[in-house]
DNA sequence: TATAAAATTTTACACGCGTAAATTAAATAT
DNA sequence: ATATTTAATTTACGCGTGTAAAATTTTATA
């Protein structure tokens, strides 16, 4: 209807104020006059104006993003996680650029490369693990404020928050324990993630602590295909009866899920139901966890906890425009999601 | 170790050219000589510049942005096809912005909004369908340059891609009929998603063709917790006496895996051996229909092919600068993955 | 070597906004 | 009503790049 509005200038005239005031209006629309607000607004409504975002971010001393960046975005657990995440950053007023490491070393760190040039106010960086290029990590958490979770990396970032590994398995190996055999470790012999190797520690221990003799059950397998070496090797270690008794524990649902497979396929019956064979436990609750057959016990990750710290931590680090002085660690507990598997 | 590069000028003045002809070497290394360009590398390994991509973007003519939104990245169906189509877009010189409507409708318009601000060159959507606010993706696939993939909505977008439901439905309907008894049509009663119509549509033209009685079982159920429904009105459906026949298509692979571990609740056994009471089939070879027990039969979508038929398509419309006279639509089949479902 | 072609440089301007400092207007106190 | 304080607005400048046109240099061709 009338002349095209081009810029923050054009916009300015048809409400009649200066450009400088819009552009605070536009930051902070309460820090104008409530009259200056209301002609703003007014003028909102006849003409489609909004502020070039690629010249307010030039200009800014801080850009309004905030990076978020998952091991595996495949795989529904972090891509659950990914998305509450995404919504707390929303609600703190930022917006989440999410980015997948695809299971991949060099991925993380050409996500990190790329995030970089984006410019971001801080990072919420759940690793790979082990498999991580920790020195570039660590060299980007260095100039980017940055916050860890899910998977800790040795002092990268300004904090970390994730899952006490030593609780939950716990939690589900006294379970195990109390309603029937004392469970076997099942887990990959190069596991990818370093949650893998605090389980494996925390499962010993809370063996040792149960007075129970632990036994590890360490397969093949490369890469995340979790779901597929829980299928192949589960299935191998079936056949080859070299089950010594008859409760699992699977350092993750998907391996869990995949063993499930394979123990069906092999005709042997899971669960805790009389003339059961064998049963299976998992740990995360995976969200396929419940349509499993049976259903998989496992335990749950308090994600909305773990979410909510690491996006109020980058928040305040953000704020208060400087690194904290110590690195925070927090971990939260896990629980006990019991169904049909053991 | 040398003082600080600020922005172009500064590095141009450190290679011992000028700062255009470094803008030049940034948009394509191979346009400016090869002694400058060697020039320009060797300052690149003693110093660590990179342009200022908000600076570039506020400049170019063009973004080399390409907004990827898909219906929702916690299936992991969806996460897959992004993760190919990601590929491809990097590979086509691109950078893609991967966002997800989380099953609703206004969180699709908002991504759409949130793209438009960030200019990109083009978008590819796989829209939520049936559910999408069609006016006002419409309105924006006529602003930005739009391809629709997966789902389609009528006349939106340059182009669509997608699977012929009719000959993959077909497919399995014929597999189903030739092995066992024919299939009942198992369903959402208000299905969220467009595909789900065509796949109703095509069950029961192939139903017809092989001169077999439809029925299509319809069941409640609101939004995107596929397997959820499956399990509740599937054990519904069984526990009532329902079924008819003892062979069950579903028209997705989650609803069926929900479907599966209802069964295996009820204590039915799915398969195609003797003595299994239920047949069942799904459609899209999720990720996981390979370990449910028993594993789903199902029919593969090609998405290597939609995803570059997709990317192919908007990189020509990007390169041609023209919308396109006609709307391209191009269907590809499907590929029956025989398991032990039925 | 002369000429043509190509690549580079220089010059000049534009892009659309943030922000500090200076100014003006409004709110409050006297 | 006036002086003072505070808030809002305007002035003026800068951010780091793209790009067009003209001038110059280098390279390729004859």
């Amino acid at each position: 209807m009338h002349d095209k509005i081009k810029n923050m200038e054009d916009f300015a005239s048809v409400c009649g104020i200066s450009r400088p005031t819009l552009s605070k209006y536009f930051n902070a629309p309460d820090s104008v006059r409530k009259s200056t607000r209301f002609k703003i607004e007014a003028a909102l409504e006849k003409f489609d104006y909004r502020p070039n975002i690629y010249a307010i971010n030039q200009n800014r001393r801080q850009t309004k993003n905030i990076g978020l960046v998952v091991p595996n975005l495949t795989d529904p657990f972090f891509a659950g996680i990914a998305r509450t995440i995404e919504g707390l950053i929303i609600d703190a007023g930022y917006n989440p650029l999410l980015l997948s490491s695809h299971g991949g070393p060099q991925q993380e760190i050409t996500n990190l490369e790329s995030l970089r040039s984006i410019k971001p106010a801080g990072v919420l960086l759940a690793p790979l693990g082990r498999a991580s290029d920790q020195r570039r990590v660590n060299e980007f958490t260095r100039e980017v404020p940055t916050v860890l979770f899910d998977a800790n990396l040795d002092e990268a970032g300004e904090a970390f928050f994730g899952s006490d590994n030593n609780q939950s398995i716990g939690l589900i190996v006294e379970y195990l324990c109390r309603t029937g055999e004392a469970p076997a470790f099942f887990e990959m012999k190069n596991p990818i993630n370093p949650n893998a190797f605090k389980r494996r520690t925390a499962y010993l221990a809370a063996m040792e602590k149960l007075g129970r003799e632990p036994e590890l059950i360490q397969v093949d397998g490369e890469g995340w295909n979790f779901e597929e070496v829980g299928f192949l090797e589960g299935g191998k270690v079936i056949s080859d009866g070299r089950l010594r008794t008859n409760t699992l524990l699977c350092s993750n649902d998907r391996l869990a899920i995949g063993l499930l497979s394979a123990a069906f396929e092999a005709g042997l019956r899971v669960g805790h139901a009389d003339g059961c064979d064998l049963r299976v436990a998992g740990h995360d609750d995976h969200p396929f966890s419940r349509y499993t057959c049976p259903s998989l016990t496992t335990v749950s990750q308090d994600y909305a906890a773990i979410g909510q710290c690491s996006v109020d931590t980058i928040m305040k680090i953000i704020d208060s425009n400087e690194k904290s002085p110590e690195r925070e660690v927090k971990l939260f507990e896990g629980r006990l999601i019991m169904r049909g598997s053991p």
